[in-house]
DNA sequence: TCAAAAGTGTTCTACTTACACCCATGC
DNA sequence: GCATGGGTGTAAGTAGAACACTTTTGA
């Protein structure tokens, strides 16, 4: 038996999404260094110190976009450990998605040369990621399209305040089809906690102005499913 | 800047849950040497050679309980990083959920000197488990719970072939409330994908004898929620 | 024949969908 | 006025909840 108890390093690396030009776009970085010198990547960085992976996630997206991601949706999605994933050796990653709703400036880290905003359907178009990070960037789409599905996080790409068609463009750029306005507006303003009316509207630029609204303290989408006779044990 | 890049011991926990005697139970070991000996823990054990976390996981789940992980609802949750969160140091964990229909044999670990099943109410309650891993635990139940919601997996906790009431008692352990079981079957089984009748029934010890199922291929319950007007953009 | 569990039918209600229509603004 | 997007009303269709009822077995 092999039991040796391996020691790996650990980096995180962040998958951060934004919708912008009707597309939804991540944050890539061009590497400075060996190994994949040259080609794009997810940012990401080393665990430092004593720090949790949460901790070096926050860290990376700071250095990254200047965002504070405590204010951000930012959750762990998921951790690769391939042998071969890093040709250095035995690398571990713990992905994470960040949902942002701008990007003002984007800063290049330490080992990076160039950040850029590219969109999603073209960085996994061919194989231009450098390690598994095509793999992971899927994996993260995947991710936000579920929990578009189920949550309020989609609200997480909007800019406070908002308007309703805000909100729906961010699902129609994701789902890939469009939505019908009236309906799509009745659902979000009747859902519980979704949406909080600020009271203002738009100065419009065509049409009448719209309401604006924060996001509201609920995160689930509440749908009854299987249930019914909810009757307690 | 204390920018050392941290190497970390990797180990995995597994969270092995299934139901019996009407409860949720989970697969614990107590632990046969420090830190905590004596007290109750996941069972779990190192990253070893050139192993990917999966296969540790596959590894440790055959070891623990005979089962074979690649014909059971087997995935990976979270990676747990404080950096106290083990006394011996910096020990990063990554905790893997496993449903499973039944416990055939229990077996006792390398570092585990009794394997048991214990409700998972009665695991949570007080302190009882050794480093964090109530927490994890508890993150367990709550995805387990989650994914009932929006997923079929549910059928992973039932031994094939099953009966629709086997798959409802399922959903009323881990909720806590009870399903009506006229409108539940119809759900189920109008569902496309969710069952495969296998024209079998159960010889009955009481009452009309109950049509038997396997899992069939879907794997997440659709629903409408926010979706209207689905034209292609 | 009775109890018990499986399974079907039916009514009522609530929600979704599709779309007509009104509202408020800029030009 | 007219175009444009915001926002409301509504009728038809669909799906869920509740529960009465039938079926099939063991005792």
């Amino acid at each position: 038996m092999s039991r040796e108890r391996h020691l790996a390093y650990m980096t995180v690396d962040l998958v951060i999404l934004t919708v912008r030009g009707g597309k939804l776009q991540v944050v890539l970085v061009r590497r400075g260094k060996p190994p994949f010198e040259g080609q794009l990547a997810l940012p990401g960085g080393y665990l430092e110190g004593e720090e949790t992976l949460d901790e070096t996630a926050l860290r990376e997206l700071r250095e990254e976009t200047g965002l504070d991601g405590t204010r951000l949706h930012l959750e762990q999605l998921h951790t690769y450990s391939d042998p071969k994933r890093d040709p250095r050796g035995r690398v571990i990653t713990t992905a994470y998605l960040a949902l942002v709703p701008e990007l003002e400036r984007l800063v290049a880290g330490s080992d990076a040369c160039e950040a850029l905003l590219m969109p999603v359907d073209d960085a996994l178009s061919g194989d231009l990621l450098a390690f598994d990070h095509s793999m992971i960037l899927r994996d993260a789409r995947e991710r936000a399209r579920w929990k578009l599905e189920y949550t309020t996080v989609a609200a997480a790409f909007c800019k406070e305040p908002f308007t309703v068609s805000d909100l729906r463009r961010v699902y129609e750029v994701i789902w890939g089809f469009e939505l019908d306005p009236s309906n799509f507006r009745r659902k979000v303003t009747k859902m519980d906690g979704f949406l909080e009316a600020t009271g203002q509207v738009t100065d419009s630029r065509r049409g009448r102005p719209a309401a604006l609204y924060r996001r509201g303290p609920a995160e689930l989408l509440t749908l009854p499913l299987l249930r019914a006779r909810t009757r307690r044990l």
